[in-house]
RNA sequence: GUCUCCAUCGUCUAGUGGUUAGGACACCGGGUUUUCAUCCCGACAACAGGGGUUCGACUCCCCUUGGAGAUGCCA
């Protein structure tokens, strides 16, 4: 059978980048594989899987590019009655009791299998020995193990185990003597409810049984069985929980390969079991390292400059985004960084997924998007630069012929379409200046000379254009005993109010002579002005 | 407490017993007839610590430290 993933996300909100990453690298590895890439929608959580964070989730799903087969997607709600139809059925051979442990009703809890031999993966390791707590009876039962574990203080811990995790068992005292033993009692036990409290214990001593599978990125991933305990799988409500929902929903959609974060590890090991107790076999699973914030910690929701939304707000183009986020916790092996979703999808196994999370750096990113932008084609760029113009006043109505000359002179400069924020200065009359720049720039009398110079000659150039500028830029530097150059930012400075920009003799080109002639003007006798008030 | 996983420049990473430990971003310096956000060149910068195994460890094993996750009704 061909290879089936999929992308199960709660559109609970704002999509943020770790779980992107999760969909990018499932969508990779199925198109790489030639296999089919599927969207289910997990919205059990009916309070917040509300319609707009669902179209939220799909919009940036398209807006990445990751298309998913067999549409519509799968709704989880429309699931329910076959998960409890799981439940009923995982009760009924007794592979399920109820429990109402944690109060307000009967929850289903899924026992793991004492019989686990029948699970792929199970072993037995050997005998080993554990100290209980004296204080604490140890409880054996049909629903585990309980018992109070010994810290290093000597103070009762934690314990307590599945049954399937004490195979074997047998209850010590202090000096070694047996007070109970589980042999021979398993059925009394399991199918006729018996418990057995057993006082002042001093150790356990049973055989220990693990489970290993092999995990498609992190290799063979093995757990104790005495480390686990019964799973919940349907709340005192009547809801199920996620763990048997997605087992159920994926042995529904035939699902061959779990690609998931690391934080499922553990999950792993109870869902092998469930999809074994369920009579499915269960499919492989590979596990992402997470992506975490500066902090170190993984993305939460509410981590608010981790969302796809917002990238996609600030001008980041999806194809860079995508080539980032593959490159968090995945290389081709080579010096490649900047790839096409070709050759990601060629590229892109999950052998080479790194084991350790990574933490997003937003400068490379932006540093690859400024790479994306300068390679759009020409008209391309324009158009979304329109677009991102149209968001200002100013850029609403801009001169046709102007904007076209804008964009050739400034895309190779723009990192983030946000940048273009600072294009003010080509379309408006008066541009904001930046105080601090201009004063820095625009002082010293040989500076201050140079400038009016340059007004007359402006003014007086037959042509005014990039070459012409320059030319008079430079004998007005060699009259008023400048440096080559020196007059440069100071120009910049008057006509454009900031001290970053393209080159400045094709932006004056573009800015145009009324206009420039005019911040001149202004400049100086603002100049003039502040200097005479003091 | 217990269990699982992780650990190379500030960040993302290459590296699978023998390398001057490579690349990218950022930063710093220089260049583009000392304009600039582009472009080019250069410099700085890492194997967490300690034990082994080995002729030889970033690489294999153990311990420590540090980080993350899990530990019955979140997903």
């Amino acid at each position: 059978m061909g290879v089936r993933v999929r992308f199960a996300p709660s559109p609970t909100g704002q999509v943020h980048i770790g779980n992107i990453r999760a969909a990018i690298f499932n969508w990779l590895f199925a198109r790489h594989e030639g296999g089919t890439f599927l969207l289910r929608i997990e919205d059990t959580d009916l309070e917040r899987s509300t319609p707009q964070a669902i179209a939220m989730l799909l919009q940036v799903m398209e807006w990445l590019g990751l298309d998913f087969d067999e549409k519509p997607p799968l709704y989880q709600t429309s699931q329910v009655a076959r998960h409890l139809e799981a439940a009923q059925r995982l009760l009924a051979q007794n592979d399920a009791y109820k429990d109402n442990k944690g109060g307000g009703g009967e929850a289903i809890v899924y026992r793991i299998p004492f019989h686990a031999e029948a699970i792929p993966g199970v072993a037995t390791v050997g005998t080993v020995e554990v100290p209980v707590h004296p204080d604490v009876p140890v409880v054996v039962s049909h629903k585990g193990v309980n018992y109070a574990g010994i810290s290093a203080k000597g103070t009762q811990a934690p314990g307590g185990c599945c049954l399937a995790g004490c195979k074997d068992l047998q209850v010590l005292d202090a000096e070694g003597k047996c007070l109970f033993e589980l042999a021979g009692k398993e059925d009394a036990i399991l199918q006729d409810g018996a418990v057995f409290t057993v006082e002042r214990a001093a150790k356990l001593r049973f055989t220990r049984r693990t489970i290993t599978y092999h995990d498609l990125v992190k290799g063979d991933m093995t757990k104790p069985l005495d480390s686990m305990r019964d799973v919940v799988i349907v709340r005192s409500d009547g809801s199920p929980v996620f763990h048997l929902a997605n087992v159920v929903d994926d042995i529904t959609q035939k699902i061959t390969h779990i690609i998931r974060g690391d934080d499922h590890v553990e999950n792993t090991f109870r869902h092998i079991m469930l999809f074994s107790s369920l009579g499915a076999t269960p499919p492989a699973y590979g596990h992402l390292p997470m992506i975490v914030n500066a902090a170190g910690k993984p993305y939460s929701k509410r981590d608010g400059d981790a969302f796809v939304g917002d990238f996609k707000d600030k001008g980041y183009l999806p194809e860079a985004l995508f080539n980032a986020l593959t490159l968090l916790g995945w290389s081709p092996g080579d010096d490649r960084e900047k790839m096409s979703r070709q050759e990601l999808v060629e590229a892109f196994t999950l052998n080479r997924v790194l084991h350790a999370s990574a933490q997003m750096d937003v400068q490379k990113l932006t540093n690859l998007n400024g790479q994306y932008i300068a390679e759009l084609p020409a008209d391309r760029f324009r158009e979304q630069a329109r677009e991102w113009l149209a968001k200002y006043e100013w850029g609403k109505d801009v001169d046709e012929s102007l904007f076209g000359q804008v964009c050739a002179l400034m895309q190779s400069r723009v990192k983030r379409f946000v940048d273009i924020e600072q294009w003010k200065y080509f379309f408006v009359d008066v541009p904001d200046y930046d105080e601090k720049v201009c004063a820095k720039h625009v002082k010293g009398e040989a500076v201050l000379n140079g400038l009016r110079l340059l007004e007359q000659r402006f003014a007086a150039l037959p042509a005014f254009d990039a070459a012409t500028v320059e030319q008079a830029v430079e004998a007005v530097c060699g009259e008023v005993e400048l440096a080559h150059g020196k007059l440069n930012q100071p120009l910049r400075a008057a006509i454009t109010g900031t001290g970053i920009g393209a080159g400045i003799y094709e932006t004056a080109e573009l800015i145009g002579r009324e206009r420039v002639l005019r911040r001149l003007a202004k400049c100086l006798s603002d100049n003039d002005l502040q200097n005479g008030g003091q």
